[in-house]
DNA sequence: GCGGAATGTAGAT
DNA sequence: TCTACCTTCCGCT
């Protein structure tokens, strides 16, 4: 399930299970081999997420860097260690917890120049902004208008484009349209400059969220099925949401049927009704 | 057991 | 715009 909000919660696990101490690194699989035994016995000393990437820092050894991909999965547990098995690309140990990654696309051992290459050619993630400086953040955020106000790309695509705003998934994409009310299909210069501060403060809420509580969750509290007299409502993805998925059902708010279409090689979903040019 | 789909991206054409 | 890559899970036979 990775969005951006899945990775910067590993970074944090990962931090809370192994940072500061040495841990032993291996590749059931394989693929990671020569890397993992660099890394073996040394400490784990930091770790960092820009969007859906994440580092793993060693130190002078440098930095394992992760990108799930689709289909990748990290698995956490207990001592003991279950056996080895052949899909396990990388596994980190120590006493008290391990780590499986699963079909990662990306597992490879990095320098730091090359850790700065990838967070050069991201735009700003809305988990990187400031916590506590709300004119940082929103400063931030305008590195990715700055690209959205002069594109006649669709916002739909532009939100998937890692180069103009990090982090954000199919689901996060579809719901914060659906939550602003903006037809997927608008051309970014035609977003107005409050909606995009609106939809980037709104990303920022509902990430920080999606970390907290390790799933994503877009439905206002007015709108949950019980706020809204409604039966209750199960998202096989494990989130509340108002449209991700929801082809051919109605709208939460209006009834419409839900459409769905293919947009960059990925399945949109809207409500024509409540979302509009 | 098989086929398809899934919260992603890079590289070729 | 397409294809390749990586793995799991679900529904269908």
């Amino acid at each position: 399930m990775p969005e951006g909000h899945t990775i910067h919660r590993l970074a944090a696990d990962h931090i809370d299970r192994f940072g500061g101490r040495p841990v032993r690194v291996s590749s059931p699989q394989g693929k990671f081999s020569d890397s993992a035994a660099l890394l073996d016995g040394r400490v784990m000393e930091g770790a960092d997420a820009h969007g859906k990437h994440l580092f793993l820092g060693f130190g002078g050894a440098g930095w394992v860097h992760v990108h799930l991909g689709l289909f990748g999965k990290v698995h956490f547990g207990a001592p003991p260690l279950p056996p080895p098995t052949d899909t396990v690309r990388l596994r980190i140990a120590d006493d008290t917890a391990y780590m499986d990654l699963r079909g990662p696309t990306t597992c490879a051992l990095i320098t730091e120049p090359e850790k700065q290459a990838i967070h050069d050619r991201l735009g700003p993630d809305p988990l990187r902004a400031a916590a506590d400086d709300p004119e940082a953040a929103e400063a931030y955020g305008e590195k990715a208008w700055e690209r959205i106000s002069r594109s006649r790309v669709t916002v739909a695509a532009l939100l998937m484009d890692q180069k103009v705003i990090a982090g954000v998934g199919n689901v996060y994409r579809a719901e914060v349209l659906f939550r602003h009310g903006i037809d997927p299909y608008r051309a970014g210069k035609d977003l107005g400059h409050d909606e995009w501060h609106a939809v980037w403060a709104d990303l920022i809420g509902l990430m920080r969220e999606g970390v907290r509580n390790n799933r994503i969750d877009t439905v206002r509290p007015e709108h949950t099925p019980e706020a809204m007299g409604r039966p209750p409502r199960v998202d096989d993805h494990g989130g509340e949401v108002y449209v991700y998925r929801r082809a051919l059902l109605p709208c939460l708010l209006c009834g419409t049927e839900i459409r769905t279409a293919p947009l960059a090689a990925r399945n949109l979903f809207w409500c024509p009704n409540c979302q509009r040019d």
